[in-house]
DNA sequence: TTGCTCCTCACGTCACGTGAGGTGGC
DNA sequence: TTGCTCCTCACGTCACGTGAGGTGGC
């Protein structure tokens, strides 16, 4: 109604990449956007807050398997729960014994923190749905 | 080192209101901020955003029990998992038939969006922990 | 004078969303 | 020419946090 949009959206199709392992590969932006499903958007933020640096081939991203393998260890992160700070960090930390996966350096304290810290969120979460699902039963029963 | 600093805290001193319903009273703004364990920042804020609107005297503000009323609203409304705009709306529609208690007008259609979403994120809440739980085994063994 | 409580800007934070305006190769 | 994918700013969003600098009354 008021013009083209430009979005730079990323249609949910299958995803390309090939797990058979030819650690030669490499990968555009969209192409980790797609399999990973996240927006262009945030792979550039991620890059911007030092997490991901793949290399450049004029102005377009070109992405190897090590930047490969630190998304998928960048999402973990944020799936427990942990900031992109934290995150850049605990990747920073990880000394890696030749050929190990990467994965995130947790201490036993970050984990025990955070374990808290994701209970005391459930609880409250919890106390929430009870209220709703209260709420939920009057308005049925007045209906 | 650098110098005082200008926090404006609120210490935790017991709670200063009478819930004993003398409906003339007043309150400050440091009144409520500690009878409700918020800022005065989160006070202004709501009032920036349109939520409350007390009068005042001069530049400082005088909450009255209706505003009161209104604050615990809105804070049962953001531990339910709405934003302010959604409070904010729910106040406004909000009829009220003489002196009846204030509350949070939900629609069934809001309550059962709101109890999705609520389980959604206690889904991947206990993903979380249970993938935290299980790293924190394996730290444990290992040590 | 010190201390307390109140005030108004106004920039910062977190993790991006959104849009404008432009490029390059099929 | 159209369509797609890529790019760089740069402002917007959410709910405040934080700090500077100042006021008024005991």
């Amino acid at each position: 109604m008021v013009g083209r949009m430009n979005l730079e959206t990323i249609e949910n199709t299958e995803p390309v990449a090939s797990h058979s392992g030819d650690r030669m590969r490499t990968y555009t932006i969209g192409d980790l956007a797609r399999e990973f499903g996240v927006t262009l958007r945030t792979l550039r933020f991620y890059e911007d807050r030092g997490l991901l640096s793949p290399r450049r081939e004029g102005l377009t991203r070109i992405y190897d398997a090590r930047d490969r393998d630190r998304l998928a260890v960048i999402l973990k992160g944020k799936q427990l729960g942990f900031t992109l700070t934290e995150i850049r960090t605990m990747l920073a930390e990880e000394r890696r014994p030749e050929g190990m996966m990467l994965n995130l350096n947790l201490s036993l304290d970050q984990i025990e923190d955070q374990i808290e810290h994701l209970e005391q969120q459930k609880s409250e979460i919890e106390k929430a749905l009870t209220e709703l699902r209260s709420r939920r039963a009057n308005i049925t029963v007045a209906a």
